[in-house]
DNA sequence: TTTATATTTAGAATCATTCTAACTATTGAC
DNA sequence: GTCAATAGTTAGAATGATTCTAAATATAAA
């Protein structure tokens, strides 16, 4: 199996992802996707401030967003919208969907099978997708105990 | 095949929804259901309200959203939410996903094939869905001339 | 009928997000 | 390296969907 390589290789990554949608490196937008890459839970915009703010007291909730925009069109992010609050980010990348717990709020990737199947849709001809999105609801097995619980 | 009977039975099915849910039937709620039931498109709250207002210009935003929030409980619509924008409701509730068109705006109902299988997921035994949503994006045939078009 | 409970209403409040306009940083041409 | 052109950042205002509030009305139960 190969291991991740330590963040020079994420910084050039984001370089040039940033790059080839014409956008420029620039010091906030590195801090932001550090932050994301740091806990690998969902946290909403306000949350990635508020951890990214601590070591950058001057950044803003505004390039917050716009960081964060950015990196989900350069496919360093992804953002998941499994309740209708706040959108949250989720910087696993592989290719995965969510369950959400509406015990205790907690949201936990779900890989997809290697031997990944076609979905059972009846897909008419003229209807193209480039995105499919399957989100799970449900509940927990201990929503009190839940490490990724977001709910009190 | 079964037809589908005219809206006294939908009136009585709605009652004993909202009653087998410890709520009333009243005039707003069988008003806003059945304009739902009018056109098969997917509407949103102010959608419905402006809709609903024409036959009952009282009707108020509140009840609207009240409404649409108790008819979703009681699984006589669904909430649709293929965006971030204002949620949408339909009333198909035959078991279905959606698709919504980048270009246009239109969402098409996508229905499940009759011998579903399997989602490829790999789903682990502490987490026990109780709803699937699937959501497709991307573009129709042709967006110019769609007719769930809903953009300009 | 009377009383309790549910529903409706208009408008205020909330919250996530987007917009604005002034300021700052970075890049590319010279 | 210097300077214009462009891109990015910032605080705060604006927006838009939704929820809340409190008073008025309707419905059901006793």
């Amino acid at each position: 199996m190969k291991k991740d390589l330590p963040s020079a290789t994420s910084d050039q990554d984001l370089a040039h992802k940033l790059a080839s949608s014409g956008m420029r490196m620039t010091a906030q937008r590195e801090h932001v996707y550090h932050t994301l890459l740091q806990q690998t839970d969902h946290p909403t915009a306000d949350e990635v401030y508020l951890r990214a703010k601590s070591a950058m007291p001057e950044l803003s909730m505004a390039t917050v967003y716009n960081t964060l925009d950015a990196l989900v069109k350069c496919d360093l992010i992804k953002q998941v919208n499994v309740e209708r609050t706040a959108s949250r980010y989720c910087s696993n990348m592989n290719e995965h969907c969510h369950f959400f717990c509406e015990e205790c709020g907690s949201i936990h990737d779900v890989d997809f099978k290697k031997d990944k199947g076609e979905l059972p849709l009846k897909l008419p001809r003229n209807l193209v997708p480039t995105q499919v999105d399957i989100s799970l609801r449900g509940r927990c097995a201990d929503p009190l105990k839940c490490p990724n619980r977001n709910r009190n």
